[in-house]
DNA sequence: TGGACGATCCCCT
DNA sequence: GGGGATCGTCCAT
C-alpha cells in the first residue's frame, strides 16, 4: 500500500475532503490491521467558517487543527463518543476533514469486536459498524491517544486505491450542525452502503 | 465557578 | 421519530 504524501494533506480543506473520497485508511495495532475505505467526508475550515473548531481560534483543545498538515485531530463528544479529521492545510491556518463514512475492508471481527455491540450481528449490523463518524472512531480504535498521531507513521495511515470517478461523488450540507448549516460542505460516494445519512441537498 | 451545549449514538415507542 | 446518556470545553458571571 502507497502512502499518501505531505503534499496531499497540504491543500485547500475542501480540495483535500474531494480527494479523500475512496482512499484507504489502515489502522495497525499489536494484535490487527485493520483497513477501510473512506466513502463519506465534511470540511471545517478554519477562522472563516462558524462550524468549525477553529472558527474563535487556536485553543487547547483544537491547537492540532492548527498544526502541520497530515495528522489526526480527534476530539472528545456528548460525553462519551470520539470523531477523528484529517489536518489539512499549512501550519499556523486551521483546516480539517472529518471522516464521517468508512467501507470495512479487512479486520472486520475485530472491528465487530471493538463496537463491542451486544445484539447478534446481522447483514444489517455490518453497515451499523463505520457508517457514522464516533462509530467509525469505535470501530478502529480511535480515541484520545491518536489525537496528533502523524498520518505518514505506521500507527494510522493514508493509502491510494482505485481512483473515483466525479459522478459518483454526492455533495450535500454538514449534519449535525447549526451555525454554517447552508454550507455544501459534505462528500460521500453515492448509493454507498457506509454514508451515514442521506442529508439535504 | 457554573451552566449550557455539542461535527453522536442507541434504545424505545 | 424522540429523548436520554454523559462530560469536556468555553464563555459569561
Amino acid at each position: 500500500m502507497k502512502k499518501l504524501p505531505r503534499a496531499f494533506y497540504s491543500q485547500p480543506t475542501l480540495r483535500v475532503a474531494k480527494d479523500l473520497l475512496g482512499k484507504l485508511i489502515v489502522r495497525t495495532t499489536r494484535h490487527a490491521l485493520l483497513v477501510g475505505r473512506i466513502v463519506e467526508v465534511e470540511a471545517y475550515l478554519g477562522e472563516s467558517d462558524p462550524a468549525s473548531h477553529a472558527y474563535r481560534g487556536i485553543t487547547a483543545r483544537n491547537a492540532v487543527m492548527f498544526g502541520p498538515p497530515g495528522r489526526l485531530y480527534v476530539y472528545f463528544t456528548y460525553g462519551m463518543h470520539f470523531c477523528s479529521n484529517i489536518v489539512t492545510e499549512t501550519k499556523g491556518k486551521a483546516g480539517a476533514v472529518l471522516v464521517r463514512g468508512v467501507e470495512p475492508l479487512r479486520g472486520v471481527t475485530v472491528m465487530q469486536k471493538l463496537r463491542g455491540r451486544k445484539k447478534k450481528a446481522t447483514r444489517e449490523d455490518q453497515r451499523e459498524l463505520t457508517n457514522g463518524p464516533a462509530k467509525f472512531c469505535e470501530a478502529f480504535g480511535i480515541g484520545e491517544k491518536q489525537n496528533g498521531a502523524d498520518l505518514l507513521g505506521t500507527e494510522i495511515f493514508l493509502a491510494h486505491d482505485t481512483p473515483v470517478r466525479p459522478r459518483e461523488v454526492g455533495r450535500s450540507t454538514r449534519i449535525g450542525i447549526r451555525n454554517g448549516k447552508e454550507k455544501r460542505w459534505r462528500f460521500y460516494l453515492k448509493g454507498n452502503s457506509w454514508v451515514s445519512k442521506k442529508g439535504t441537498t
